[in-house]
DNA sequence: CTATGCGATGTAAGCGCTTACAAGGCAAGC
DNA sequence: GCTTGCCTTGTAAGCGCTTACATCGCATAG
């Protein structure tokens, strides 16, 4: 009992395969009477079009790859949502693979999507080899850039000013009173969020004429926070903020600090980035950034689909807004 | 400039296309001079085959589709990381879905995949129409279950016992002296693995003479946990243990316990289910059940693959095991 | 030296669909 | 009545690949 083909359709309705076709793609183009007979024979025989040969007719795959750095984090998981969300409905489907952060399995990633027939690409920041960015220029697969943004990179983006949102951030905690500054990051190696929002750190301290009072970059989990904070204080215990490059470190961070017996935000301010929903339910509350997901995955899906159909698309810059909460307070001994 | 086909790359390497197929497909039907002079202008004109192309003669896809409640989900994103691994790694491409807990979405999600030519299915639990147990049978597409599992069921499932596990935990809360057990819950409708857990609760109790106390519904959200136990805890003052379906709704009641001034566990225990990195790191940490999500996520991409190659696969029944952790203590007063 | 057999390669027929083009029918205009 | 042109439908040529079968060449056996 195999599938049924428009061919059997065909013949059932008494009518050629082509205007089976274009009873289901163009039904305009045939007259009611005819589609009718077409369609009731289609319900008739459970008919489903075979993508690959479709695909393999219109030279067209109607799918789109996203490679992102890891699906076990509530950061993408809710952009990537809503890009699928909006690919559905533009009738696209979406492969997804994940990286593990690993820039050499990201390549496979994308020249395997590539030969999958993803027809756009959706990337997770800039950081690549100029390999990756030639290889896809020669098969033609334009891509958008998310979750990040820079001007003076080639290429569309839809993200947010990593940097610019992590300076404000500090620059507020500067305001409170903030002197002694370090920072718990990812590694940056291959990250360039990571860098912009390290940069943003520099700056913000900069402008004030201070500088980063210490540096750890560790693997990107809890665990990994709370020790960080406590190398922190051992190596410079005057440190009254510990800015971390997201929530799950911060939140380690506030374990850290736990652990060692000092008090958020009395003894020491504590903040993230990204407003995870971890972010809200840690007590204290973490001072964070808040990154719009959704609407970069939407805006994001309209640019792919847009690059993919006419061949351009505009690049979308969010707002990330500072999301000020218990875990930054003033410091107790401003120097 | 379009992309090389097949033909090309035989015309370059001065040989048929049947053996440029066969050098990619089956090299050691190929003489060596011969394969190293296509393998050649394989290289040179960087072809990659036509995915639609070959599916198309094949007559298979190697599409493997998976359809889960949710992405934003740290207990799906992990199990399905490992089922994707395992099917890379077996030369299968995973599309992915997700329903938001919709039965209709699901269906549709179903059907889509199908007609994307998916070979096979993933499922999350056993609640669904059984029009659509009766339409992958008529499309002969084989289905795993996971996250559940049900020896009552037919079909193929990767999974463990969510009703043994809860009743495990909650068998050893009463044996710490609760009486009074309060359950919070999400929504019981079209979701068996929370009404499998609500019936380890249950029985549990019945073991020992006793009732639920009270139920509550709520939205899988930290929110929803917070006012639920609020409003259980209105209605019946007198609960010593919530119960929470899920981590999640565990770390949101902990939070309300907080608001009402209530001490965990010292006034109440509070218990999640999933053993997230959300349980460890709120306080007091949760006591929950632990659920092997990349164990199940390999195995149902092993069973999926037997599926599909053979046509038959194992049950496979992993071990949740629970997670004593200081939000579940004795009963301040034991009635 | 010829018959036999096998391994390497080529030939060509699809796989199920889309679509350019052809064909046929019919209404309107002359 | 015939032409014109539009609208509907049919015909058939691919899309790029796999694979059953045919072919060819050569080594071995008789």
């Amino acid at each position: 009992m195999k599938t049924p083909t428009l061919e059997d359709v065909a013949a059932r309705a008494g009518v050629s395969t082509a205007t089976v076709s274009r009873c289901l793609n163009a039904p305009e183009k045939v007259v009611e009477r005819t589609r009718l007979r077409v369609m009731e024979a289609v319900r008739d025989l459970g008919y489903a079009p075979n993508f690959s040969a479709r695909a393999l007719a219109e030279k067209r795959t109607r799918t789109i790859g996203a490679v992102i750095p890891t699906m076990e984090n509530a950061i993408f998981a809710e952009g990537l949502q809503a890009f699928q969300d909006v690919l559905q409905g533009g009738g696209y489907t979406l492969l997804i693979a994940s990286s593990g952060y690993d820039p050499k399995v990201e390549e496979d990633q994308i020249r395997t999507l590539v030969a999958r027939g993803a027809e756009g690409l959706l990337l997770v920041g800039y950081d690549r080899a100029p390999a990756i960015a030639a290889f896809l220029e020669a098969q033609n697969v334009p891509s958008v850039i998310a979750w990040a943004h820079d001007t003076t990179q080639p290429g569309c983006s839809v993200g947010f000013d990593n940097r610019a949102a992590m300076r404000a951030l500090v620059t507020h905690a500067l305001e409170l009173g903030h002197r002694r500054v370090a920072m718990i990051s990812a590694p940056l190696q291959g990250n360039d969020r990571a860098r912009e929002r390290h940069a943003g750190v520099l700056a913000a301290l900069k402008e004030r004429g201070l500088e980063l009072e210490a540096m750890v970059e560790t693997p990107y989990d809890l665990e990994g926070g709370g020790e960080a904070l406590q190398q922190v204080l051992r190596d410079k215990p005057e440190t009254t903020l510990v800015v971390c490059g997201n929530d799950v470190l911060a939140a380690g961070a506030l374990e850290g600090a736990r652990i060692i017996g000092l008090d958020v935000p009395a003894d020491i301010s504590i903040t993230g980035f990204d407003d995870i929903a971890l972010a809200r339910i840690v007590r204290p509350a973490l001072a964070t950034v808040r990154v719009p997901h959704r609407d970069m995955g939407e805006a994001a899906a309209r640019a792919v689909v847009s690059l993919v159909e006419t061949g351009r698309a505009e690049n979308r810059i969010l707002e990330a807004q500072m999301c000020l909460r218990a875990s930054l307070g003033t410091p107790k001994r401003p120097s």
